[in-house]
DNA sequence: TTTCGCATGTTGTCTGACATCCTACATGTA
DNA sequence: TACATGTAGGATGTCAGACAACATGCGAAA
């Protein structure tokens, strides 16, 4: 069977190839790209197809162009790993340079609320897998999650033990999934919750609900996570969109 | 003077085109654009300049492209007005329907923190605008907003009486925001914060610290904003990164 | 009935040209 | 010298036409 070895286009290769030129200092914030008929020729491409590679690249906030004058790489060129890229827990952790663990509190198969049937578009009699664990980083309770999948996307009855949500979609359901809408709250605290995070009661939890898609654009997981305000914040890039 | 006379390029205009059919419901989600070869000559562009517009379109994960089959209007077509949309309390108010208000507290020249000093890149002896205020939405208050910005933008000691932040910038420091790096956090209760916002020590508030940027990519306004947690959330648009 | 190959239509890529915009330098004038 | 103007060059923006790579569906062949 085949796996990474599809093929991606040229243009996603080209982008790929100079996010990591800025990533690794060849090309510092502020410098001027190579202009576009010496660039292409560098890189071995034709101009249109560098044209839509920095177009992305200037969408993502990572260069800027200017007609008549030139392409400029941004004074903040934003790899985000802000929220607006989203990564399972699992990596989120990992990239923050910690060990991530989980203990697992639940994993049941449940008839699942109202509020559950609309968001996951579940028909009726349909039962959901619901899971409920403690992340730790560096074995520090961080996040507290509730899952929710869909049992139909099993062929049994199967379980998560540990790890990571997203490759046990992969690779039980085949699954994957592609983007989420999340609604960030806070709440002051929670008796069950605050308690398992070993957390007192000043200190608040920012709230993460998140409606996960396939790539498909079907509803695969609703997620609700607790993060302990005093180890974590969220960060976003924020850009007006009048040009 | 010249003011919106500006040549909007070409792919810019169709881009907005393109999303405008789609809000007016002239293109459907799941629908099939027509093609490229099609769609240009309607339009009355090239096939280059109307692929980089639905280029832009797939990045805002507003439409889908698929090699060999065709071009899809999104599922979930988020025209987002989530977090990673600046916009002023102002203009996040009035899109919520409600009528915004504002109470000034304070509005006065101070000497900068050695925090301030740092993100707003100020040299020494340099002072900064402080402007405390509550914002109401329908009268009711909904966020308390601390504003620092660099006195050197002004060219008399003017002072802030109402409204939006971002026109006065525009309008007396001839300053264009584009762009904010902003952090989300949460905090239990402030005991002077809380009573200005008239709510309960039960109600945590969500805190969003924001940096904006210039044009220039210069960093112009550095603002705190404490929001109440039970008539706020924000929400995003998350997406996978790889291809 | 099943399998295979091909025609067709789509997005992806290439080439070369011209349009439009901005900068910098040279030139001319007071 | 100081300032305004003209001009040449280089950058991104747009155009046209062609071919490549990919996915689908239909018809012929087994």
């Amino acid at each position: 069977m085949s796996l990474e070895n599809v093929q991606k286009s040229r243009y996603i290769m080209v982008m790929e190839r100079i996010k990591k030129e800025i990533k690794e200092g060849h090309l510092v914030p502020g410098e001027r790209l190579p202009s576009e008929n010496v660039y292409a020729k560098q890189l071995g491409v034709s101009r249109a197809t560098l044209r839509e590679a920095l177009r992305i690249l200037e969408e993502e906030n990572i260069i800027s162009r200017k007609h008549g004058i030139g392409t400029f790489v941004n004074q903040v060129p934003v790899f985000s790993s802000g929220i607006e890229e989203l990564n399972s827990i699992t990596e989120m952790i990992h990239s923050a340079g910690k060990r991530p663990g989980t203990e697992v509190l639940l994993s049941k198969y449940v008839t699942p609320t109202e509020e559950d049937k609309e968001k996951l578009q579940l028909q009726d009699g349909e039962r959901i897998l619901l899971v409920k664990r403690v992340r730790t980083a560096d074995d520090r309770p961080l996040v507290y999650c509730i899952d929710k999948v869909p049992a139909r996307l099993f062929s049994e009855e199967s379980h998560l033990l540990g790890g990571s949500l997203f490759n046990f979609l992969e690779q039980e359901a085949e699954v994957h999934i592609d983007y989420a809408t999340a609604d960030i709250t806070t709440v002051g605290y929670h008796e069950d919750i605050s308690a398992r995070l070993k957390c007192s009661k000043k200190i608040p939890l920012l709230v993460l609900k998140q409606l996960h898609y396939s790539t498909l654009d079907k509803p695969v997981l609703y997620s609700i996570n607790f993060f302990r305000s005093d180890q974590f914040s969220f960060n976003v890039l924020r850009k007006r969109t009048q040009r």
